[in-house]
DNA sequence: TTTT
DNA sequence: TTTT
């Protein structure tokens, strides 16, 4: 009871498949980004027009992570809440940059798995393996080569501080 | 009916009033930038912890305008809703930059003004006069110097395509 | 802006087709009933438990209607957004009765599709024929015959003030 | 994470003071009406329209029900965001009933305090005295005499089964 | 009456 | 970078 609110409510499609890093407290924390699409139609041509919006998620709770890891993929539609949080980090140049992001942690987090775009792995299907550690790998290593891609966005990574997601893994 | 959802939902306070823009198009902007604060008590010490969010809102829908404008003042608390929205501009140094806003236009966007600080202007007060010019350019002024509190934002401001809130007025 | 929000969000599974009423006034109005269903552990036992909620959802915006018309089925998973709205009737032994849906009217309701069962008809799919009159004639007489078993719900039908989904069909 | 949402988001003012009953089990429960009032023009008269909505919630969450003891009265804004939950009862003839609830309990529930109606007691108050045991039996003779007004709700009261909010004190 |  |  806080006479507050901070929430966003999403409804997308994951861009890759979450992203999990171990902290050096221990913590897991997963990253994925979610794409929400609005279409309307053009006043004057009267063209069916669309626009991707592109979120950055960050997961906390480790109850969702572990659902992640195991059910969810790149591509796969689901309904997140959380709260907005935006976050100074300093680029390679020095310049701070602000970055807002959903994160969900604890009580104020929420996932819903709404399926995958082929029908398969509704959630019903086995868990993928625990060890999929060349994939975990590999997904790290593109995502810090692509990181320009989302955004010119490079975290100064280091010191405790600076656990963020979307950045080099610490273990 | 699109599959899709992208809303943001904020109860909290304004930072300063709102501030109105016109657009080379005719049409009105206003923007502000809203207070979260989420308290908790810390799990070591046991303190009472806070820590305030700051949200950048900007509203496209001229009725809500209208109640911003005569109604809506720094200090309030309200109610909005909208959706999240990564506008990309590029700072004074040519370096792309990204802000996250809260975006209220046509039906996207709800605005509930849930009482002033003091108790006063709970709505049912007279509108303020339209003809606040003095206080509107004071208060761009003011937001424009106060630009490093607010994440640094300095919008490059210019043509049609840069019609962005949070800027140096273009009419 | 009202000061006033009434709103509720469903993500649950349809129990039985839409039913579509065509109203004297010349309107539509769509129905159908929606799963949600809770599932938590027992303290004690440590057993999974379960406990489904239905809700009924009444929708009067045309655009959603035809929506629901071609490509929403029973057993499908959709996310609803409306207003709680208590509506009053009077049952045959002459008893006032009260009944709680979730209305989607004009721009206070949402409707987005996530999903078939069975991975089919994700939207993707050519609409239903318009011409199903065997069908909807069918489902309409069922809901009529297993009406007790909606909540003992029998509306007492008649005058326009009694334009009422769930309840005999008035054309 | 359950592929289910069931929630309900009221902005409204009490109908009366929080009426709060001990359950043989020792637990607490408060409930209270809540108004919400909507308002549109007419489209053929132009003449400016309301109709207000009751909704009844009901509060298991000790945290928050302490806070509705101490801080919230009659007339009092509040958001609430709960369960929608339909509870089946019998009335004094013996029929069947059936009432919807939004329901606040565990981590399911919230409450925001958004002032009184004079613009006292904003929370920054004093608590009110934990022993105004006289205002509490007044407030539920007083709803039990005003059962008609909110909906013609008469519980059947009893058992263990029954412990149901609105109706008589069990204590 | 749905779904997992 | 997703999806329809």
């Amino acid at each position: 009871m806080a006479g507050y609110m901070n929430r966003a409510t999403l409804i997308g499609n994951l861009g890759q498949d979450p992203e999990i890093r171990n902290m050096q407290s221990g913590e897991r924390v997963a990253s994925f980004t979610l794409a929400t699409t609005e279409s309307w139609k053009d006043k004057r041509s009267g063209d069916r027009q669309e626009r991707t919006e592109w979120h950055r998620v960050v997961v906390w709770n480790e109850g969702l992570i572990g659902v992640l890891e195991d059910y969810v993929h790149k591509g796969d539609k689901v309904m997140v809440e959380g709260m907005l949080k935006t976050r100074k980090w300093v680029d390679q140049a020095g310049n701070e940059r602000y970055t807002t992001e959903i994160v969900l942690s604890g009580f104020n987090g929420q996932l819903i798995m709404l399926g995958s775009p082929n029908g398969a792995a509704r959630g019903e299907g086995e868990p993928a393996s625990r060890t999929r550690t060349g994939t975990q790998t590999q997904t790290q290593t593109r995502t810090q080569a692509a990181a320009p891609s989302d955004g010119g966005y490079t975290p100064s990574g280091g010191d405790l501080d600076d656990e963020i997601p979307f950045g080099p893994c610490v273990d």
